[in-house]
DNA sequence: TAGATTGTTAATCGATTAACAATC
DNA sequence: TAGATTGTTAATCGATTAACAATC
């Protein structure tokens, strides 16, 4: 569903949205409006609006936004209204943590593969899966059709692992290492380095 | 040295120069230039240039920047020439895997304290911490003077946390939690949340 | 109807880039 | 010196906000 250029800072809010509607449908909520979800998200009613407009009319004058309606809307903008199959690469405490971590599910990610390159690991299991020899991570990606991948490895073999993801067929990378990977245009990278977010505040405290 | 009114996205830019500096520091490098780092990436040379004349002249014309000093320098500006306590609230999978994390200790991030309210993980440790009771939060916190903590708790009890966390005079928050957190003017909130990283991917996949 | 809220336009605001004099 | 690269200015580009007609 991606129609004309939609800045990527606007698809960016989306899944902020989508999970500010789907806590509201927990509580049960049935409506909202642009002003109320922006003052959950600290973002301006009409940004909201604008951001929506890309996309098509979802609400009412006068009443909002259906918040199921929505929801569905965005899911569909979003492409997320599918199971992604995720590969899993780095088996170590934080790659550990992700492939227990219900959120995925839950939300549409489903971890098919998970891969290390030590040998004490592989063939032990996470879970329901069985971790996978790193040597035959490309193989088996191609195989299993997979598109997105997380990286869960030590910062001097992201790189490379990345490099291999990238043959392999894999087009979304969501990067654990602390460093930055270079990717061909086409592949879209995201990064989560807890310590650079923690960096970010402590230039405000004293 | 939050000195004039630098804008936040370029702060959020120096801890990722900074990931970079560091790494080139430990290739053994000595020097560098805008336009290297900013092919490493992925930013032009003019924005890191420019970012970085906000706060001084750190280069030599025809030269470049002499890695270890820019390095020091960012470091200054973000406050991190210094040790910062951590608390962390909820030692699920995630906060488990937060609390034997190395990254933190490498790079001057040290977790002090570690809260969690069930009663069969409370008086438990993770590696060299016991798991305190989160009734006990506020008071420990006030005591040791931490400033800024982590939060993974459950989606439903994540805003209930940050309140007290406020309370207790925590300044910055890394919440992975996923859920938006509301808190007043003062307090600086990061959100990490692996789905929404992914979602924001998808859209640009078929 | 009166009140509320959308979708959209135009204005404003801010961020990025291109270009270049200065100079190492 | 010749070549390279900074710091900075001005121009461009893009994103946000304010305002309001449309209408539920």
């Amino acid at each position: 569903m991606a129609q004309k250029n939609i800045p990527d800072i606007v698809i960016g809010r989306l899944p902020i949205y989508l999970r500010s509607l789907q806590r509201m449908e927990d509580e049960g909520r049935q409506v909202t409006s642009s002003q109320e979800l922006g003052e959950r998200l600290g973002i301006s009613a009409a940004q909201i609006r604008k951001d929506l407009s890309q996309f098509g009319e979802f609400g009412k004058q006068g009443t909002g936004y259906n918040i199921e309606f929505l929801s569905k809307k965005i899911r569909d903008i979003l492409n997320v209204e599918r199971v992604w199959e995720v590969a899993l690469v780095g088996a170590g405490d934080i790659g550990s943590a992700l492939a227990r971590y219900n959120g995925f599910n839950q939300r549409g990610f489903l971890i098919k593969l998970i891969f290390d390159n030590d040998p004490r690991k592989i063939g032990s299991r996470i879970g329901e899966f069985t971790i996978l020899d790193a040597t035959r991570m490309a193989a088996e990606i191609q195989r299993a059709g997979v598109q997105v991948a997380m990286v869960s490895v030590p910062a001097a073999h992201a790189q490379g692992v990345a490099d291999q993801l990238v043959e392999a067929g894999i087009k979304a990378i969501l990067n654990y290492a602390p460093v930055n990977l270079n990717v061909p245009a086409g592949v879209r990278v995201q990064h989560i380095d807890p310590v650079v977010h923690l960096q970010r505040m402590t230039y405000y405290l004293d």
